[in-house]
DNA sequence: ATGTTTTTTCTGACAAGGTGACAAAGAAAA
DNA sequence: TTTTCTTTGTCACCTTGTCAGAAAAAACAT
């Protein structure tokens, strides 16, 4: 066994329901693992072996266009499953995006068959997957909605509001324009205006809001 | 029974592995509607009371924006599902798109519990569901990188190939347009580019291709 | 402490795409 | 034919992305 079942379902509160079975496979059948803040835990076009259960940190999973543009799709957190894992194991398919850590994190890592075995048997196991798959779709959905059709001042400034903490958001222009899908030097130009307006103090990778 | 099991399954050939209580039960207790071209089948915030296993015609799931542009998530066939009906009846929330017929349509429309039954009772139907779902999923992400990052000139030219029948597209400016989440103007002024370099000839709600 | 390198930000000119307003050309209807 | 409606064309202007180059701040080395 390589992690206890409560610090699981701590993480994992929709396993409580589920049988002591499922829980002592998936505890035993996984591997613990510890990933470093920074590195790509996926790329486009890998194929899946395993699917992680996220215990700790954040991932950020975001595609990447030819021009080097960055656009992030959803973060995951502790309690969640990279659904594209799920996804893409279950469709025997590649995995079409990029997941990078953006803190140290910790994950159970179950594999293919197991899961397999695991998605077949156990309906907690299914409603979790449809759960969290679901609630992607969605997400992805008001991406496209954002992307369309969304002014990149308010979205810069929704942004900032969300990321902020105590009205200051320690992040570089470069990481602001990966996560929204635009480019470092029209965030830049943005944020400028912003400042001129009295509505943002700028620094070097920290930007103080003044409206929220 | 309103109709025959040959007829669904025709559609539907993954219900064939499926018990025959589960083909009964949707055969009985759905309704079947014709839905005429044109006509919105849901729109944003609706609440979902049934969901739909399309057996004829073609519908467009869209979204639209404030000003009036509109972008196409993708289409349904028959043998497919409202995805989005299955996704906001099981987490209870509203549907966030809109659909739209693009011609007169056939259905069986399964009633909102009964197919909670179903789903909770039949593997059949549970994989069916996620299978359209993660297929979805897919391809609206798609749709983000594409709007992220794709130049409008390509898109057209991948759109007009894909719609294309002999070379010819039988569409309005407006409609491509609705399609691309972009706005009629820029279509026409970008198939008029088109048209002086010799590679489109344009005429009323037709245009002809002339590369592919 | 000083010079060097790297990271982050700034700037300006230009290109691509979206907006608003309005005109013209066909098609359809009266 | 005249009128009306649908579809397409065009222009001027605004927002956003791209390219190129420089400045400023921090990090590092000696």
């Amino acid at each position: 066994m390589n992690l206890d079942k409560t610090t699981f379902l701590e993480a994992f509160p929709s396993f409580r329901n589920g049988p002591n079975d499922l829980l002592e496979t998936i505890l035993n059948a996984s591997t613990h693992r510890k990933i470093n803040k920074g590195m790509l835990l996926y790329t486009e076009g890998d194929t899946c072996n395993g699917i992680g259960f996220f215990l700790k940190g954040e991932v950020r999973v975001f595609k990447s266009g030819e021009s080097g543009r960055e656009i992030t799709l959803y973060e995951l957190f502790p309690g969640d499953t990279c659904i594209l894992n799920a996804s893409s194991i279950l469709s025997n398919d590649y995995y079409p995006a990029n997941a990078q850590c953006l803190s140290d994190i910790s994950l159970l890592l179950l594999p293919k068959n197991t899961f397999l075995e695991l998605f077949t048997k156990y309906d907690v196991m299914r409603t979790y997957i449809f759960t969290i798959l679901s609630r992607r779709l969605s997400a992805v959905i008001e991406m496209v909605e954002e992307v369309a059709f969304g002014k990149l001042d308010i979205r810069i400034k929704d942004y900032l509001v969300e990321k902020a903490e105590n009205d200051v958001v320690n992040l570089t222009h470069q990481q602001i324009a990966n996560d929204l899908g635009s480019s470092r030097e029209v965030i830049s130009r943005m944020l400028k205006e912003f400042e001129n307006k009295d509505e943002v103090v700028l620094h070097r990778k920290k930007i103080e809001i003044k409206f929220s």
